[in-house]
DNA sequence: CCATATATGCTCAGTTTGAGCACATTTGGT
DNA sequence: ACCAAATGTGCTCAAACTGAGCATATATGG
């Protein structure tokens, strides 16, 4: 087939469609709100946390939330800026570095807004900031722990135990639990997806794909989420308490996805300093990094690492009271932007 | 300080905000429309090619757009399958593989929406599918090579003339330009952004920074979708035809993302195979990634790449009438994807 | 002054990567 | 029939990179 094909007959259908979509407000699409939702991370004292905002209780009895408003467009400029308005007003906090994550806009996974109000689309964004950074107003809300949320992703004394005690076994059998008959022979076999995701079975864990595994687990119904947005999953199993504290609304899945992208970004962008303090040891930038990541990182070859990528630049003083001898104080490199393409924390992804 | 602290008053500021936003339609929000748009990608006769349909032309006179189509939350269960809808009443086309890219929101770069409708936030898909895949209808629209809209990323022939010969020299002109007085005295200098986004002055060309380029492009004027938005900007200097062709509302920032995403994503996912046929040779899949990312493949050293990464295995055919010895056909592997946490074709992502 | 803990330098083998040589097997002429 | 041209395929080799560990330096706290 060549290149350039029917090009005329583009115009017919489809034509009354976008000119609506470009002018004329129709009104049978549906009221649709945008929820504009800032996963704020930091580490404090080695412990990976996020910013957590309580509120009444939903459904499921979950108060965490993330801060979040709807945007305006009428007062908001862009999405971002509107975001960063919400977190000012709500957590007293100006946002530094953020990115945007992901849109979800599944019907029936925003609880609360199910059939009274609009249909509410969730903008995810992660925000990169350190603890008692609050610089106007005082911080609103709490910093907690992300592994409260996510404590199968909890590697830092080794493969968590959650995992073999009760995780893997209920994903197993809702593995092997029967599907409806009608369902396609083999889309990917549910088996599969656990091992993927999971890693069991000999295949590996893949510390980026916390969306994917909580994904699953909301699937097989093994979140609270699931049983609020979908009661009749609470009837075969009664709420379980170890999958997790929920959140709010869709936050835990925005929560997620923002881990797995900062332990994605990491290795190849210098994000990391969002992080840490102007100056710091080389061990403190290690801590941090396996705070995000995982604790597996051979100390001497991290050093050579990030001083060889040339990350990082010695600021000339020493930190003593380190227990032991004083370290070298080091501070960002910011030339390094302009020097390499992907400049990042480039330790491997994986373990066994 | 504290992880804990003060979790009270989070109840108190923004309550009434956030409970409207979960449940009462407040009328001066100002009303959204979401628009769904699909960058789909094929590669036909080793050229890149998007699917592009063809309207009125907009206030730049662009008649090129993507396929989209507003998400309607009463008819799509969730925005995918919105977009999915959408491209296959516009274009005929069952989508197979796609994926969210950005969602894009700023005031003023959606042309036609400007006073007179609701504000329209859009939303990115990248698609890949084979050319002539049209399944059910027939395929409306044309597929054009994505350099026509991006000549400055087209590698495939050496460095790109027009960046010499054009680009640079205007890009270099407006950074010399003195910025207005109030501005902040090094957000970070013009100058190297330009050096970043385009590997001037001995830095690198990132091959994914496509997006990067286009909006460095646009905030300097030198798109015409940029005059479009802001017309004021035209009164310096007359339109050129050397930066691209236009392409309505926001579509070339979308197309923009989806080539830095395949770019990107190719190299730790699978994704190349949704571009292939079932069987084919080493050296049509080393051509098709090197119609991605630009030619600058060891021919030798790729074959070993992709063997030995175990995203291949050999069907037991051959392919003659290649215009020299027969050539072993393949397939993909898809066992790979439950062996390796990130398979991909690992080449280097950048050249000097 | 010693035990202990962290900081830092260096070695070394195994693996991966970049580049190229050599040979195989076709097709398309002559 | 035979050769030139073009692509396919196997293999080598040095340089660069990685994972792991040994060894030494310099603090702190009894």
């Amino acid at each position: 087939m060549t290149i350039d094909m029917q090009t005329q007959r583009a115009m017919t259908r489809g034509d009354e469609a976008k000119r609506s979509h470009s002018h004329a407000p129709r009104t049978d699409l549906g009221r649709v709100e945008i929820g504009l939702n800032a996963a704020i991370v930091a580490v404090s004292n080695n412990e990976p946390v996020a910013l957590i905002v309580r509120e009444e209780p939903d459904a499921a009895g979950a108060t965490d939330g993330l801060p979040f408003g709807p945007f305006n467009p009428k007062t908001h400029r862009t999405l971002e800026s509107g975001l960063r308005s919400w977190v000012q007003e709500q957590a007293g906090l100006d946002l530094g570095y953020a990115e945007q994550l992901y849109t979800f806009g599944d019907r029936g996974r925003h609880a609360e807004a199910g059939d009274t109000g609009p249909h509410v689309v969730s903008i995810g964004y992660l925000a990169l900031t350190r603890v008692g950074e609050s610089h106007p107003g005082v911080e609103r809300g709490t910093w907690r722990s992300w592994y409260q949320f996510f404590p199968w992703e909890d590697w830092r004394k080794g493969r968590p135990q959650i995992l073999e005690s009760v995780v893997l076994p209920r994903l197993k059998e809702w593995a092997d639990r029967p599907q409806r008959p009608g369902a396609p022979a083999r889309p990917i076999q549910r088996s599969d997806r656990v091992r993927m995701c999971f890693g069991t079975d000999g295949a590996m864990w893949d510390e980026e794909r916390v969306l994917d595994r909580y994904e699953l687990l909301y699937e097989a119904g093994l979140v609270t989420e699931a049983m609020r947005d979908r009661p009749e999953l609470s009837i075969p199993s009664p709420p379980s308490e170890t999958f997790g504290s929920g959140m709010r609304f869709d936050h835990r899945r925005i929560l997620a996805t923002a881990i797995g992208r900062v332990r994605a970004k990491i290795k190849y962008r210098p994000v990391i300093f969002e992080l840490m303090p102007d100056d710091f040891t080389l061990f403190e930038l290690q801590r941090t990094v396996e705070a995000i990541l995982g604790p597996h990182l051979h100390k001497q070859n991290f050093r050579r690492l990030v001083e060889s990528a040339g990350l990082v630049e010695p600021t000339g003083e020493v930190r003593t009271r380190t227990g032991g001898r004083p370290a070298k104080l080091y501070r960002f490199r910011r030339e390094v932007l302009l020097e390499r393409p992907a400049p990042g924390v480039r330790v491997k992804a994986n373990r066994v």
